[in-house]
DNA sequence: ATTGAAATACGTGAGCA
DNA sequence: TGCTCACGTATTTCAAT
């Protein structure tokens, strides 16, 4: 699918705020509200837009420690692990990646003894390597235009 | 700020959908629409929730690499790091960690090309360690109630 | 927290460039 | 084919109970 400069307003818009009406929406786009709305339309049917998200403060709600953990793990256990973290609420994002580590978390927990809990329920999975966020100098940035070719 | 039971069904409403309408979101939690209303709008005043966005496709807008990348940096450099790492938009997220990383970044590139001159443009920052997303077996789930305290 | 009314926004259709 | 305009319907907001 191409994206042309009308759509990528769109995206930037609904990434911005993902509750703003047709109607703002269109406003800021320059275009009519069926216009827009039937763009937005065929975005969400290509699979361009996948969902809409509230974004919930995890300290807010009582959970004081984000961490990444790395893990090592061998081939035959991965699947295994995978069902495991899918049961664990504090595991919010689990990636496959290339490098030293097999998988990369991204975990929550309510405090540092939770966070030594979690890990030492999943250790025998292979050796983990945790670093805890102290910040987030960028969080979460919207998707912008890749450059030129 | 104390979260009751609706509140946390309102929480995993807009979380699974934030577009959800308070039509929609009153009767999932059994309330009526102005109650659901004012409960969100609390959530909201209050930072649990901070925010709604949709979900666009890296892979769909035309950036086919993601990554995480590591950095040792050395603390005079880390204010000059991040001012430029926040103008660079393949620059998702940028958390400041605890361990042998300083911070971990999120990063999405055209190809692969694009992300060896991408760590080529910060390395004099510091050691670079750069792990490929293959794949995401779970990719940004909502947050849930912590558990027993 | 609920009800009901007014204002606004949404989604479909027909017509036009 | 894609945009605009106009209509009926659904949703949101506000006042009062």
């Amino acid at each position: 699918m191409e994206i042309d400069g009308k759509s990528w307003k769109i995206l930037q818009a609904i990434q911005a705020d993902g509750r703003i009406s047709l109607t703002e929406l269109a406003a800021k786009v320059a275009l009519s509200v069926p216009a827009a709305s039937e763009r937005l339309k065929r975005l969400e049917e290509a699979g361009v837009v996948w969902g809409y998200r509230a974004l919930v403060s995890a300290e807010a709600v009582g959970y004081d420690v984000m961490a990444l953990v790395g893990m090592t793990t061998a081939q035959p256990d991965k699947a295994r692990l995978i069902a495991q973290l899918q049961s664990m609420p504090e595991v919010l994002e689990c990636l496959h990646v290339t490098g030293q580590d097999s998988f990369i978390l991204r975990v929550v927990t309510r405090n540092i003894r939770h966070l030594e809990q979690f890990v030492g329920s999943i250790n025998h999975f292979g050796e983990t390597r945790t670093s805890i966020v102290m910040s987030a100098p960028i969080a979460l940035r919207p998707l912008a235009p890749p450059g030129g070719e």
